[in-house]
DNA sequence: AGCCTGACTTTGT
DNA sequence: GACAAAGCCAGGC
C-alpha cells in the first residue's frame, strides 16, 4: 500500500539518548509529532517505523498517552492510525476540532483525503 | 521479576 | 469488506 514505508536506513536517528538527562522513547515520538507540518498527518505506524521499526506502532500510542502531560505542546491530533481514522479522538475529544482548525476535513472519524495529507517523517524528513 | 494493558498494524478467513 | 488473531515493546502494578 502507498502508505507503507520499508525504510531501513532509519538506525542512525539523529536524537541523542546519552546526556545527562533521562532520555525516553517517548522524547523522540514528540519530537518527530512536533515536526508535523500543520494541516498535515501521519500515522502511528509511520512514526514507528521512522524511530526504527524495532519499535511497534503501539508504542507510539502509549507515548501519545504521556503527551498530554509533555511540557511542549504535542500535536496528537494529527496522528491518526493508517486507515485515517481518529483512534485517538476517544482519549483525546478534542482531536477533531484541532484537525477542523487546520482545515482538516473528517467525516465519521475519518480524514478526508487522508492518502493526500499523509506526511511520512521517513520520507518527508529525509534521513541523512 | 512477572503478568497485564494499550491512542496500532498486518495478515488470514 | 467485516471480524479475529498475532506480533510488537515499554510502563504500570
Amino acid at each position: 500500500m502507498a502508505i507503507r514505508n520499508n525504510n531501513k536506513a532509519n538506525k542512525n536517528a539523529e536524537q541523542p539518548r546519552s546526556l545527562t538527562k533521562q532520555y525516553s522513547f517517548f522524547d523522540d515520538v514528540y519530537e518527530v509529532v512536533r515536526q508535523i507540518p500543520k494541516g498535515r498527518v501521519t500515522s502511528y505506524g509511520a512514526i514507528a517505523n521512522y524511530l526504527g521499526k524495532k519499535l511497534s506502532a503501539r508504542m507510539v500510542g502509549w507515548a501519545m498517552n504521556a503527551a498530554g502531560s509533555a511540557k511542549p505542546k504535542v500535536p496528537a491530533h494529527r496522528v491518526v492510525n493508517s486507515k485515517g481514522i481518529l483512534s485517538a479522538k476517544a482519549h483525546f475529544p478534542s482531536m477533531e476540532k484541532l484537525l477542523a482548525k487546520e482545515k482538516i476535513k473528517v467525516e465519521k472519524d475519518k480524514i478526508i483525503g487522508f492518502e493526500n495529507l499523509f506526511w511520512d517523517p521517513a520520507k518527508e524528513l529525509t534521513i541523512e
